[in-house]
DNA sequence: TCTCATGTTCAACGTTTATTGAACTATTCG
DNA sequence: CGAATAGTTCAATAAACGTTGAACATGAGA
């Protein structure tokens, strides 16, 4: 299930812009993904990504933000993440859809 | 590509029974994998393996040798393939498809 | 309260996918 | 040559997938 999720690149590119916002140890709500499709197909993704275990949603009045669940993965799939993470990096450039991702949270 | 091809299955299964059969540094053969599924269905599987990069092929008379690409793979998309395999092997018993994935080439 | 913004859910659609059996190619061995 | 073995290719089918727009739910703010 985590590989077929990962394997789609919207949520790839949804689960790289996740990975980079750790780093400030702050959470990314729906609006922030807007660049890579619409809202229902990014609900839609979302919710896969929920299920297979790779993200957690906190609700924040009409927010919801989400992030990583870095550690039960690390856990559960040691390395994977990390590795799945540095080679979309390394390819970010090829990928449309992960174009702009390095780009945080305007506010 | 290489994340879609080892989210299914079958493909996980052949991709964990060539990792084991590395460390004896030897090949396995298309019938090895009859356990796997039907022979047209493991051909469909063969193929998807080879487009993406994950395995190669050499003939021998009537039988196709085939090899995980492992120092591609590695160079390409570092701490993957091992994350994966290792991942698989903690999972072995409870993915019927894999259960037995143990056993070498009976010759 | 009324309205707007944020997301989710649902039904519909076209596409892709995995699986099956039959037909086919090619090689080995008698 | 003829039969058997090892795999691939092809066509058909059913299921799953991604995408879209419309409808819905819910909280924020004037």
């Amino acid at each position: 299930m985590v590989l077929d999720c990962l394997s789609d690149p919207i949520r790839l590119a949804i689960v790289y812009q996740l990975a980079q916002q750790e780093r400030v140890s702050s959470e990314l709500c729906c609006g922030d993904f807007s660049g890579l499709g619409g809202k229902s197909n990014l609900a839609y993704h979302f919710a896969k990504l929920r299920e297979c275990g790779l993200m957690q949603t906190r609700l924040a009045g009409t927010n919801r933000f989400m992030r990583l669940r870095r550690e039960d993965l690390d856990a559960r799939f040691p390395g994977l993440l990390d590795a799945v993470i540095s080679s979309a990096a390394r390819d970010a450039d090829r990928l449309q859809l992960l174009s702009g991702c390095d780009l945080v949270k305007v506010d």
